[in-house]
RNA sequence: GGAGGAAUGGCAGAGUGGUCGAAUGCGGCAGUCUUGAAAACUGUUGAGGGUCACACCUCCGGGGGUUCGAAUCCCUCUUCCUCCGCCA
């Protein structure tokens, strides 16, 4: 969410940045600043009115207690009109401070200056590749394939028990699996980010925290019964546990890294681009998250980007990354590079890490502040990234990996999975 | 799940209808003293809105109500604590 001080000072900067998300924002921007003066004068009209009754309370007090009981119960007939007036203008002003936090929630994240113009994920601005795509051998398969071959990942389990797009992990499969959370886990606390585990369930308010609520409210997996959400990344629960805080700035950086498993009904997506574990309601994934000083943010992205590429390397899988452009970028994001490893069986590129800056976007829902070194209280930067999603990584091991009578373990795993190759 | 109790400023903890946004202690900040530090002493110190700055308004877990007036009374929700039951 935008702060209302900076749309009101920079409407038109504003205006012209979101067309880079193919967004003419000057009707909704024009309609927050129309409802953000009308809530400003009707809570100016509404404390003169308080005003005048607290005053005439105050009155009627003093007189009881110096036993002008006749003069006070005049005064208490004054005071039935403020009463009425109060009560209307507390209602009227009800009503357009929500008006106005609708449409607020409707408008997207600035996108940094070095955010491209464009409108789909072609668009999208290679800035970095790394890694010999492999040549592999006739016969080569693609990892659903492989999965069923030597019975790592079982789809069809996955449907019978609950329903497609939940896979079951199987022997060596889920070995390996577990191997690369652990060894993802390690390589976060190595560079410094704290370990957490969270829960997979999150209330409203978190939602709301993190921008998933209101607007991609159809994503989320319900639990009406208890009006929880399972959360989508590990994004929602470890931004949350800073909500509403008030940080000094020695507290800062604040660095966590978590795994969770995420849930996402995805609605909608079907078809040959979400075979196998291309995309599922339910996944693994190992994230970070930063809480950073504004000024220091941008560095911590660059870190953020530094890290991912480190663990890449040394997994060996060719990747490149991309500066998500204007069309394609998160609601919430001013700047996200996505990372994408080459599925070699498949011929295409796999999303497998995401690493944005909110700035103050998320902070600003969150209540998420610290005090600067003046003693001025301002929003923190909130940033985070997959440092991986576990299913896309485990596909490009897979095919890339592959070989005419087996599948070898990159060579860090190796002491994580305790087998060396998947026959 | 049942029965009781509680929720107040960064923390602890007073306050049961009228200058209470809130005593007191601790902590924080500034100063005095000191070569420096500690101790002691003095002052200062909640948040949000609003204003050039004041004024002013709101906030004592959330929501609603009673009253001229609510931290204080009533209803409701949430959370925590104690006891009982159940349980990995």
């Amino acid at each position: 969410m935008l702060q209302l001080h900076t749309i009101r000072e920079n409407k038109e900067r504003i205006i012209k940045a979101l067309k880079k998300r193919n967004m003419d924002a000057e009707p909704i921007l024009s309609a927050v600043l129309d409802l953000d003066e009308k809530r400003r004068s009707l809570q100016t009209e509404l404390d003169a009115t308080l005003a005048e009754s607290n005053k005439l309370s105050k009155e009627i007090g003093m007189l009881f207690k110096s036993g002008k009981a006749q003069e006070a119960n005049a005064l208490k007939e004054q005071t039935a009109g403020l009463k009425e007036t109060s009560k209307q203008l507390g209602e009227d002003l009800n009503k357009a401070a929500e008006a106005l936090q609708e449409q607020l929630y409707l408008v997207p994240n600035i996108p940094h200056d070095s955010v491209p113009a464009g409108n789909t994920d072609e668009d999208n601005e290679e800035v970095y590749r790394e890694g010999d795509i492999p040549e592999l051998a006739d016969g080569a398969l693609p990892h659903w394939e492989l999965a069923k071959k030597y019975d790592i990942i079982d789809f069809e389990l996955g449907v019978k028990i609950t329903g497609a797009g939940f896979p079951v992990y199987k022997g060596k499969g889920a070995r390996l699996q577990r191997a690369l959370i652990s060894y993802f886990l390690d390589k976060n606390t190595a560079a410094g980010y704290t370990e957490v585990q969270l829960p997979h369930l999150v209330n409203e308010a978190s939602g709301y925290g993190t921008g998933q609520l209101p607007d991609k409210e159809g994503q989320m997996y319900h639990v009406q019964a208890d009006d929880l959400y399972l959360i989508p990344t590990a994004e929602v629960p470890i931004t949350n546990l800073h909500r509403d805080d008030m940080l000094s700035t020695a507290e800062l950086p604040i660095k966590y890294t978590g795994y969770t498993p995420c849930f996402r009904r995805e609605a909608g997506s079907y078809g040959a681009h979400v075979r196998g574990l291309n995309r599922l309601h339910q996944f693994d994934k190992v994230e970070v998250v930063r809480v950073e000083h504004p000024e220091a943010s941008y560095k911590a992205l660059d870190e953020m980007v530094e890290h991912v590429k480190s663990i890449l390397k040394e997994l060996k899988l060719p990747y490149r990354i991309l500066r998500l452009c204007g069309g394609d970028l998160g609601f919430t994001s001013a700047l996200t590079y996505d990372f994408e490893v080459f599925s070699t069986a498949q011929d295409r590129w796999l999303e497998i890490s995401s690493v944005s800056n909110f700035e103050t976007f998320q902070a600003n829902r969150l209540k998420l502040r610290f005090k600067d070194e003046n003693g001025k209280r301002q929003l923190v930067h909130t940033l985070n990234g997959s440092a991986l999603a576990l299913p896309r990584v485990l596909a490009g091991i897979l095919e890339n990996y592959q070989t005419k009578d087996g599948i070898k373990i990159p060579e860090v795993l190796v002491p994580y999975c305790g087998f060396d190759r998947i026959e």
